[in-house]
DNA sequence: CTCGCTTATGACATCGGTGTCATGACACCG
DNA sequence: CGGTGTCATGACACCGATGTCATAAGCGAG
């Protein structure tokens, strides 16, 4: 690769003034720089970055720490929507920064995280985003003080600035849909229990049932996930909830399932059951998964899981606080997603008399 | 960031003495070399990679383009298998490299590919990886001499470098097995008619009915995709292809189609037909899509399409060809991948009469 | 004509590692 | 005891771009 020393020599000129053609920084006559420009088009030349990290102390590089888990490996794949959405987030909101990205996996293994850190170090990043495969709470190895991080779909101990999915409103936003197209026995086949989703999202279901005036029915919350890759006993599990819940005195008219690969799962349980979408019962899935909604027949209703507005976001938050190292957020960035409506849910006729309390929920 | 004449300062040595430290180029007396190590370690010294790369000429870096877009735009998304499991492939065998990767998104502009090629000129890549979403011909910017270049997933005119999936041996291997399990009239609804993948496969197709001496019937091979985002679109082909199969004097015994999605479509279709599976009907996919052959109820039996591995040795063939130049295939990679067995595909009952040539096909 | 100012350009040092060569301290051999 | 070789270490230049300062040319005002 050439040189703007190749380039100086050969458009008759000196290294510094090639300089200022490449950058602007001061006058050049015009037609010297027309010709220096030309000797750089002939040549192929591009400024080596190297070189001008080494100047001015600015790599323009931003690290991307993927692969998820850090500590906490008690959880298996559970593989909700990919952790890679929101990297495809974060390479787009990069585009327009002139930073390139530089990105690592810690492909399963915590301890690799300190060495994915320490290369990117020596790159001399100036931000890092980590990001995780489903919303958690992880420990991260310290950063230099230089470096800012910001941790995508997960939150640590340190108060790290982070972007998290507004797991809470997006069910409640769900079911409050449920709701409004007339449907109030509404069961709710969760993740795994110790999941931080699990839980705001059960806060998020009895949010909608509190705000329609519906009576909490502990029946219809149950466990549908244990978690694993195992595709026989998530069958098996999943197969035993639903019995439970169609099992219940009064049925619930809709079943929302805590993401869409579950649901998926139960389009197959239900029809060979007999049971048919959606006139005999309504579905719902978690994550937008858009292969799995769109694709689904009959196409299914989801609450989104924004992970590529995740990304976009965190990205955005980066950027601005290597632009200026004072502006850090000190609460978590909550990111909302909306509700994709498929047809998977069936609207029910409404009896008169419940008209009013309709209205007031879907206010 | 603290630098080596930092270091060298605090331990009483000289930069030189630190570097050997570090690179065990040239012999250090052991108390030094520990009382260097000690002051790295609390000075949280990384040496800068920039200057490395400046007085070696070698960066360290592999470039990574994906988005897969480059030229010929006229192909809607029809989203196959993501293309980021080839990004997976790549990030896992660039690991023990000691390289760093460095990633790019076109981002669906054929015309930014040349501006991102430039900025990985600018980092001095010593290798790019150009990832296509689908198998397809591409037309890249021309690269400089010095940086490698292998194309995954994708061929060019110039006879670049490039790893390719072996579409033509995928179907081929999934009919022979279908075979193997009793099937004779096996119906085949494709992608697209103008991929790259309908050709080879549809090839495939007929080399397994020519091994176990079938004679091909072209009422058993449609298109059944047209390879849009147009969920309703896509579901009156596909519908419109199973109804002309299933309609046949002597209907197939199983149906195998362009992609798991297709398949998953299938699922729902067939099944509000009151058609059951696989009782009444076998049906296949390919990718290999795990989200989907997984999940599906039951499970999606499909030929294997090897994204994951295809950037592994993408990356490998890069590697090798940076470390001696004259490495270069002179062939496309042509890589395998099995067939998986879901419960979707029925073995049927073998007339004793044909137990000669069933015996003759599975071998 | 000369001073002062702008415009256009170049010389040189610098960023942080590392290759090359030099130097000093020993040890070993004859 | 002097010559030779090895070990441990340091001085210095260099990689490529750019900030700083200097310099030369051009031009208008006094």
């Amino acid at each position: 690769m050439s040189t703007i020393y190749d380039v100086a020599k050969a458009a008759g000129v000196s290294p510094k003034t090639v300089s200022r053609v490449l950058n602007g920084d001061a006058p050049v006559k015009a037609e010297t720089a027309k010709i220096v420009r030309q000797v750089i088009a002939e040549l192929g030349y591009a400024p080596s970055s190297a070189a001008r990290a080494m100047r001015s102390n600015k790599s323009g590089l931003i690290g991307l720490i993927t692969g998820a888990i850090s500590v906490d490996t008690s959880q298996p794949d559970n593989s909700g929507l990919p952790d890679l959405f929101i990297v495809q987030g974060v390479q787009k909101a990069m585009e327009s920064s002139g930073k390139t990205l530089l990105i690592a996996d810690s492909g399963g293994r915590p301890d690799r995280v300190a060495d994915l850190m320490r290369t990117f170090e020596q790159h001399r990043v100036e931000g890092i985003v980590y990001v995780a495969d489903h919303h958690r709470r992880v420990t991260l190895p310290p950063v230099s003080m230089q470096t800012r991080l910001v941790l995508a779909n997960c939150y640590d101990d340190r108060g790290s600035p982070c972007v998290l999915p507004h797991d809470r409103k997006g069910q409640q936003m769900l079911v409050a849909d449920l709701i409004s197209r007339g449907h109030r026995r509404i069961a709710y086949l969760t993740l795994k229990a110790d999941m931080d989703a699990t839980r705001l999202r059960t806060q998020g279901y009895r949010d909608a049932l509190a705000a329609a005036e519906i009576t909490f029915d502990p029946a219809l919350v149950i466990v549908g996930g244990i978690g694993t890759t195992d595709h026989d006993a998530e069958v098996q599990v999943l197969w035993d909830a639903i019995d439970r819940v169609l099992a219940l005195d009064v049925p619930p008219t809709v079943i929302c399932f805590g993401n869409d690969q579950m649901a998926m799962r139960a389009y197959g349980i239900l029809r060979s059951r007999g049971v048919s979408l959606p006139q005999d019962i309504s579905v719902a899935g978690y994550d937008n998964y858009r292969m799995i909604t769109q694709t689904l027949y009959p196409t299914l209703t989801s609450a989104e899981l924004p992970y590529h507005a995740m990304g976009v976001r965190a990205t955005q938050l980066l950027l601005r606080m290597i632009d200026d190292a004072a502006d850090v957020p000190d609460a978590p960035v909550l990111v909302s997603g909306r509700v994709h409506l498929g047809q998977s849910v069936r609207t029910l006729p409404t009896p008169i008399t419940k008209l009013t309390s309709i209205g007031r929920m879907t206010q």
